[in-house]
DNA sequence: TCTGGGGTCCTAGGACCC
DNA sequence: TCTGGGGTCCTAGGACCC
């Protein structure tokens, strides 16, 4: 049987949520941003984006294209909090439930639907119920499977319900240019307009032997996306796999001292993230942008996994010396993976 | 204009082994 | 003197997403 699958996504999440933390910000055009110097625009609201500010476009441009906007500052925490509030509501529709990012989710509804008239009815009381509750609008797609489903919610925004059924992708999804298609970036994208690809519909009827060349063994995904195909299934369980905490540099340095300071900073913070998932780390990885904002990691196993932010920095520490002793630092990383979850430690101690 | 910060997944190439 | 073929694991980097 065919499966109803929900993509839930909240509109300009971290801006409408500041909006809820200071009501008097409603009706204005405001980006969300720290105040440094260079900083750039994290989320802007949908006022501010008449104007053409957008995210990752740095402030100075921003305030250029918008003098009257309202820079918040970002609360993370509040961001988090909200976020479990959504998660919680949408956990009501369904016990399939899929959480892609802070302000996203799948929901598998194909048993919650037979006790609704239509989809529709149940998408307008998903909607109505996280309006009440959190006071946030939210954009919801309905399809047969999960690719569709995030196709469909990024049609109407903000506040739309889209609907695109198998027989409707050759007249909702085929006329979209390529990099409208989840999954294809700016560089697929051009990739794709040299073969003469330019819209889905030219993706779905692709012969693939003219993108198997470029795209290797995601050519088959690629075309059958296009056809509005896709079997994966949601994951309902999210165990992370990589936790980092980062910071760029207001100046870039070589300064070792300057370094070793905030590369200790990171690591804490780093520690907390940790404590609070549950993990113990086996790896360790540094990662350095040099004044060209050319990126680059170092990893390190380590031979016991830890949550210690002494041991992350000391191994930090190693692979900076080893690699960037002489680079000029522009932005400076620290990150974790390999976890062994905490609940798993402790039924191995239990065997000692 | 001078560069957010946090993730996931994939791939190429080297090391190593049989 | 010249150098198989295949598999796995590891690392670094890239593409993409929010």
């Amino acid at each position: 049987m065919a499966k109803i699958i929900f993509h839930i996504d909240i509109n300009a999440f971290f801006a409408e949520a500041e909006t809820l933390r200071d009501p008097t910000l409603k009706n204005k055009p405001i980006a969300v941003c720290s105040n440094k110097r260079g900083s750039v625009i994290t989320t802007a609201n949908y006022i501010a984006r008449t104007y053409g500010v957008k995210s990752a476009m740095p402030l100075t441009e921003a305030l250029k294209l918008c003098p009257a906007l309202v820079v918040t500052g970002v609360h993370f925490e509040l961001y988090e909090e909200i976020s479990a509030k959504f998660i919680a509501l949408c956990r009501k529709y369904s016990a399939s439930v899929e959480v892609a990012s802070i302000d996203e989710c799948y929901l598998d509804v194909t048993e919650t639907i037979k006790n609704y008239r239509r989809p529709l009815d149940l998408a307008m009381e998903i909607r109505r119920d996280i309006k009440n509750n959190i006071g946030l609008d939210v954009s919801i797609g309905i399809a047969p499977n999960r690719f569709l489903a995030k196709m469909a919610s990024d049609m109407k925004k903000p506040r739309g319900t889209t609907v695109i059924r198998q027989k409707e992708v050759e007249s909702k999804l085929w006329p979209l240019p390529i990099e409208r298609m989840h999954g294809i970036g700016v560089k697929s994208a051009a990739l794709l307009k040299e073969l003469n690809i330019l819209t889905v519909r030219d993706l779905a009827l692709a012969n693939i032997s003219t993108i198997q060349p470029v795209f290797k063994r995601n050519a088959e995904m690629m075309i059958r996306r296009a056809n509005g195909e896709d079997d994966s299934e949601l994951e309902i369980e999210s165990n992370v796999k990589s936790l980092s905490q980062s910071v760029t540099l207001s100046n870039a340095t070589a300064d070792y001292d300057e370094i070793s300071i905030v590369l200790e900073k990171l690591c804490k913070e780093l520690q907390q993230r940790c404590i609070a998932e549950g993990v113990f780390a086996q790896q360790v990885t540094l990662i350095v942008k040099d004044e060209f904002f050319q990126s680059n990691t170092r990893t390190l196993k380590l031979s016991f996994p830890t949550n210690d932010h002494k041991e992350f920095f000391e191994n930090a520490l190693l692979l900076f010396d080893a690699n960037f002793s002489d680079v000029s630092v522009k932005l400076l990383g620290v990150g974790c993976s390999h976890f062994i979850f905490r609940d798993i430690i402790s039924e191995q101690m239990k065997l000692f």
